[in-house]
DNA sequence: TGTACATCAGTGAACGCGCGTTCACTGATGTAC
DNA sequence: TGTACATCAGTGAACGCGCGTTCACTGATGTAC
């Protein structure tokens, strides 16, 4: 086992040990209540080899959001390259397979967006302003909208942004012994998406 | 000062004092982060004499749940009394004037929603689920929604409430050095809606 | 290739501190007669 | 109304514990010659 691989890469791997454990432990609660000594015990190193990493757990926090986050930019690559007959329908199952995948990332990402460091908070903040411009860009390309304002286009991304998130939420609260309450959800994230896009049809037409 | 009031009386006052300095701890904090110590500190009591008001930090939270919803159901309750000509400008300056008047409240209620303690979680949960209940009631009863399914108009109302929730954590947000951003918060907010309603005209029909 | 030294990720003992909780107490308020 | 006793909100000392952080260290990996 030792030998084979560098110092450096023994070091990355620890690293990556602290961030998932971390994230393991963030999934269930609050950032802020994790102690250090929590994590290098998940990590199982001893406490004072944390330093060699970061320098406090705030830094660990910034780390962690950078790993999260790669899970949500990886999701809204999915949803813009996947151009499907029914972007609705496509766009909820490719959210619902991510959430299913990455679930410790959203529920980090869930619970720190309002939840606790600042750091952290802003981090998140930022991505989800990107991902609500991006979208922004892309209703302004399709066919009826063209002739929409900024305002209104990202009126109506930021709406979809916060149906999708709302969603996001509830597909991390529903009790997996129960698959049908997880149907319900999805049923009602398509609607709801449906509705929008009615609405978006008759938005000062 | 003394002899005046009943020691109930006084001993009411003090749970008061518990759950305010709690509260203004919990609008800054995760209240995970918070500790007995830190509260009894901010309540000018000794330690433990937390306990002879509550059994556990456990139990304050839920009581601080139940003082922050009062705002949240005050304002539903406001809203729902209020039937103005314009009920979604209406709607949005009650919610805005709830939100500054209490704002402690409302960032606790944002902060714990997927925050922390989960005693604490499920009380939120319950409120924002018995308010969707009560807003699919009153559209029950409007015109034009008498042929809904109760499903549909569940999704409706659960859409309308993510979009306020999703507005109260913007509004919370935004930076008062500058009451333009307020002014963009709102005025996305009653075109989101409107856009609802739009779609909601335009559904199924 | 072999040797001698440098680097540095991880160790383990130790520290002072704030924590939640226990306990016996105090003294003002409340109650019974 | 006055007295004797009960109640109980709040006190203060004490406890054991996990915390973040310091420090000198070890020994495998890396480097220079």
């Amino acid at each position: 086992v030792t030998g084979i691989v560098s110092r450096a890469e023994r070091k990355e791997r620890t690293r990556q040990g602290l961030i998932e454990a971390a994230l393991k432990l963030g999934a269930e609660r609050s950032f802020a209540s994790i102690s250090l000594r929590e994590v290098t015990r998940a990590a199982s190193i001893v406490p004072t080899a944390f330093y060699r990493h970061f320098d406090s757990m705030d830094e660990l926090g910034v780390a962690l959001v950078d790993e999260c986050t790669r899970a949500l930019r990886q999701m809204i690559r999915d949803a813009r390259r996947d151009s499907a007959d029914d972007p609705i329908a496509g766009s909820v199952s490719i959210l619902v397979r991510n959430v299913r995948e990455h679930s410790p990332d959203f529920r980090f990402l869930a619970r720190e967006r309002f939840g606790g460091v600042p750091a952290v908070r802003r981090a998140i903040s930022n991505t989800l302003r990107l991902f609500t411009h991006e979208l922004t860009v892309d209703l302004a390309r399709m066919p009826g909208l063209q002739t929409w304002s900024s305002e209104d286009l990202e009126m109506a991304a930021d709406l979809m942004v916060g149906t999708m998130l709302e969603t996001i939420q509830a597909l991390l609260e529903v009790d997996p012994r129960y698959p049908d309450d997880e149907v319900q959800v999805i049923r009602r994230a398509e609607h709801q998406l449906r509705l929008i896009a009615l609405g978006m049809a008759a938005w000062r037409a």
